[in-house]
DNA sequence: GCAGGCCCTTAACCTATGTGAATTCCGAAA
DNA sequence: TTTCGGAATTCACATAGGTTAAGGGCCTGC
């Protein structure tokens, strides 16, 4: 993990997050842009966040890609949340409790820092920050109610097609979608599997099937949803949940 | 659902939840006393709070018990959550976004209402409730993490027991568990299947192990484990994740 | 250029869990 | 007391998905 300072213009892509869930003032962008001093950057599998760490200061994921998950006793384990440019690595800094899971960079990424001292001048100033991190928070909360959801009841290629639309959906909102519907993908088919509680081999089976029905192409790191509709259709995909009862605005 | 604003003193089921995780002065104590001024009462199976409602106001559960679901669009369900006295029913109202789920109450319940304004205050006072409130919320999000971890991938045995495991150690804190290890667990196989994403049938079948050997028994709305530590072993029972991390003062 | 290792893919086989349906149990309503 | 309906139980059977194993592609280090 390397370190540095400087002053970089990545506060963007919090600010464009934030404004997303909540109206900001002229002063409060300002403020977002030029609050992540410091940036960190990580390797492919390293660590962002290990469990039991006391966090100190919101991690920002700048650039990259990463996951959350939690151990098993029996050695397995379950990936409780993907994220994405934007998203913040964990919430524990909201009630200075310490994290209860390991957040994993999938490429290299980027996070950007902000101690709890500055944030907590931020929010004084321009109480809206809070609640765009809230509802940050809260959508966090129902994605994975709704990865809960998925996990609980749907079969495994209702599961595999409504993953895939969700990461479309979210990566579109960060400009990460291109114009013929393809985006990175970092992951394994493993570790497919490790989210949405299914063995790497029926992953594989049913990212076949998706393949020969022209629903999806999962090839070097990239996936192409050709026909973005359908496979939404196929699963009952529903965005509504990813947007946790905050307004457009 | 009935209505009363007597000043009743359940408002000790709350502080005692908050002073589990925060460590509260004496002000915020009597403010937290004294803050629960309206109760609303439901029927069995009614509706606490439903999915796109707005979320105006803070709402305890005083007594009885509830849980949170969210529909698949097959029609099935997936319950996310269990409320036991002491819990907030849905923590939309910090974010001011709507809530994504319904909330059912199961026996008949009780429910304290606080408004959002009146919690601001109570706040600006004694900023530790603030804490309270959130780290109840990062209990919360943490104990759904761990059914997803149950139902991502533990067997039908051990996501039965390490529930069972759960409600034991979550009712005991509210003295809700008598001293021969009784409880009152008012679902029905059904709905902890939907819970556990099992078939109720399998559930049944799941007790009957239990039941014949000697580690829970399960018999009018009344839940005994006689050898909660011989249940906990069976399926790696480690209640952390019901602290998320704050420290025991 | 070669060896090792990870990942993807496929196949054969197995089992945990679901499904459908019948039976019993039990509490609440009449 | 009888009736009724939901819940628990049990059985027979069906299947989605897991497991094990093997081969191939590809990258990386040597």
């Amino acid at each position: 993990m390397m370190m540095e300072s400087t002053f970089s213009n990545s506060g963007k892509t919090w600010l464009r997050r934030l404004a997303a869930v909540v109206s900001l003032s002229s002063g409060a962008q300002a403020a977002i842009l030029s609050s992540l001093t410091q940036t960190r950057h990580f390797r492919a599998r390293e660590h962002i966040m290990r469990d039991g760490t006391r966090d100190g200061s919101v991690q920002v994921l700048l650039r990259g890609f990463a996951y959350r998950h939690r151990y098993r006793p029996d050695g397995t384990r379950q990936i409780t949340a993907f994220l994405v440019p934007g998203d913040i690595c964990d919430f524990g800094f909201l009630s200075h409790s310490a994290v209860s899971q390991n957040v994993i960079a999938l490429p290299a990424s980027s996070v950007g820092q902000l101690d709890l001292s500055q944030l907590a001048g931020m929010v004084e100033k321009h109480p809206e920050i809070m609640t765009g991190i809230l509802r940050c928070a809260a959508i966090e909360q129902s994605t994975m109610q709704e990865l809960l959801v998925s996990v609980g009841g749907r079969t495994a290629l209702h599961r595999v097609a409504h993953m895939l639309c969700e990461m479309h959906y979210r990566l579109s909102k960060v400009d990460l979608v291109d114009a013929e519907g393809s985006f990175g993908f970092p992951l394994t088919q493993s570790e497919l599997g490790d989210a949405l509680g299914l063995s790497t081999v029926h992953i594989n089976r049913k990212i076949q099937v998706l393949r020969r029905e022209g629903l999806a192409i999962w090839r070097d790191k990239t996936i192409t949803l050709p026909d973005p509709q359908a496979l939404r259709a196929l699963c009952s995909f529903d965005p509504t949940y990813l947007r946790a009862g905050v307004p457009a605005h």
